[in-house]
DNA sequence: GGGTAACATTTGTCTAGTTGTATAGCTGAT
DNA sequence: ATCAGCTATACAACTAGACAAATGTTACCC
């Protein structure tokens, strides 16, 4: 007659806690010490079931900052027409971005092939680091033809969405061509600015888009934290 | 001639020390490592001697802690006038509590109805864990009508006790309308909380307050550590 | 304003000690 | 022969305390 563990109802209690809506997901936790005050128990008992939960996927804890609660995996789907902005606001998330650098340089040999230039073009690079509710969703690198779309540096710097940035610059409308998709494990840096464990999982999308003319306007390649985000292909997006 | 065994000898000895004053009541025990080199048997044997004082409310034992010294039963007197603070220091107890949750909700049904609300009508819910000399004795839920009683979540969350609390909401005095009293076994998060073992015994009372106009201000379930507790009804208290 | 230094908070890890439970075996009395 | 009483050993579950490492906050200075 195994009775339940005292970790296991303490896990209960909290994942009934979460179901419940007093936690909202993406935020955190009482901390370890007050929980093991509120349930009279040590804190190596409250961490084993705060593990417990955590190998579940239902919270996560970063040292020294707390346990969060866990947010669902984002469907993001992959299509001819791919919008962050849309992606998101359909999942009833806030989507948000952050500029991380932008930068004018020399393109390179794969680049070049992509957007059918010559290596040594010039293109703009933009780097940065896509937000859902405040959380670190995607590192987006997008390498647009510098020379074919004048004044999207200013644009992209001001407008908040590459879409928005896009059009101020001309271009109407623009679909994917092609999208890759590998999985990879996170560099230090990746997972610096993704907030996850360095060797964590990732997932990482190539794509070229064109405009309605067939030119290629943007090459980027996207880093995406595996474990909160699920890629989906196939419905008409 | 059956001789005495020899953990019942070992159980009679400890009774007297602890008859005897030397081991503080609340105090901790030798560990059973110690008592079975003490007295040079085996530590099941020991084991043996305290299951059979615990089988009579002398001693209890905490999992990783010890074992230590039971204190005697509670006198806990219910009648028109329930305090927790009065009751525990006319024992020549120790009052405590500690606040678990406390959150605003919707009503149930039978929380409605017992303070004339209407199902879904917001309430305070307090959830506490009244101690004795640093023991815990009782779980204490007490549900408010939120509407009638604006700032008690304040009140609640500073002042030490709910007569203060409701004293600063301008609730003078209280009493019982009625009390019933029921027996159950301990929930897994019930004996948690009251470091008792799953389906031991506990009372529960179910309650319903008034004030001196009658309205009804509190609705409360209690409930108590049944080896702890002796609930008396009838003193004109 | 921006950098930085100090401080408090929080999680991660380690060591040691204690009770709970399970299994196996020995011994003497009936 | 059986069986209750006890020994012996091992592991699981939980407590207790300490310290390290990362983070967030605040005050302060230039």
């Amino acid at each position: 007659m195994a009775r339940t563990p005292v970790w296991k109802s303490i896990a209960i209690a909290l994942t009934d806690d979460i179901a419940q809506g007093r936690y909202e997901t993406g935020g955190k936790l009482p901390a370890e010490a007050q929980l093991s005050a509120r349930f009279g128990v040590n804190r190596h008992t409250v961490r084993r079931a705060l593990a417990d939960m955590a190998a579940q996927g239902l919270v996560h804890s970063r040292r020294g900052a707390g346990v969060f609660v866990a947010a669902k995996p984002t469907d993001y789907p992959i299509g001819k027409r791919v919008r962050f902005h849309q992606n998101l606001a359909r999942e009833g998330r806030t989507p948000g971005k952050k500029l991380l650098t932008l930068e004018t340089r020399a393109a390179g040999l794969r680049e070049a092939e992509a957007l059918r230039l010559t290596a040594g073009d010039p293109v703009l690079v933009y780097d940065g680091l896509s937000l859902a509710d405040g959380q670190p969703i995607a590192l987006a690198q997008a390498v647009f033809p510098a020379g074919l779309l004048p004044g999207l540096r200013e644009a992209l710097e001001e407008e908040s969405s590459i879409t928005k940035a896009l059009k101020r610059c001309g271009v109407e409308d623009y679909t994917r061509r092609e999208t890759r998709i590998a999985a990879k494990l996170a560099t230090a840096t990746q997972a610096l600015h993704l907030q996850i464990s360095e060797g964590a999982p990732i997932l990482r999308t190539t794509s070229v888009s064109v405009d309605t003319t067939g030119t290629p306007i943007e090459f980027g390649r996207t880093w995406f934290a595996g474990d909160r985000v699920t890629l989906t292909v196939g419905g008409e997006t």
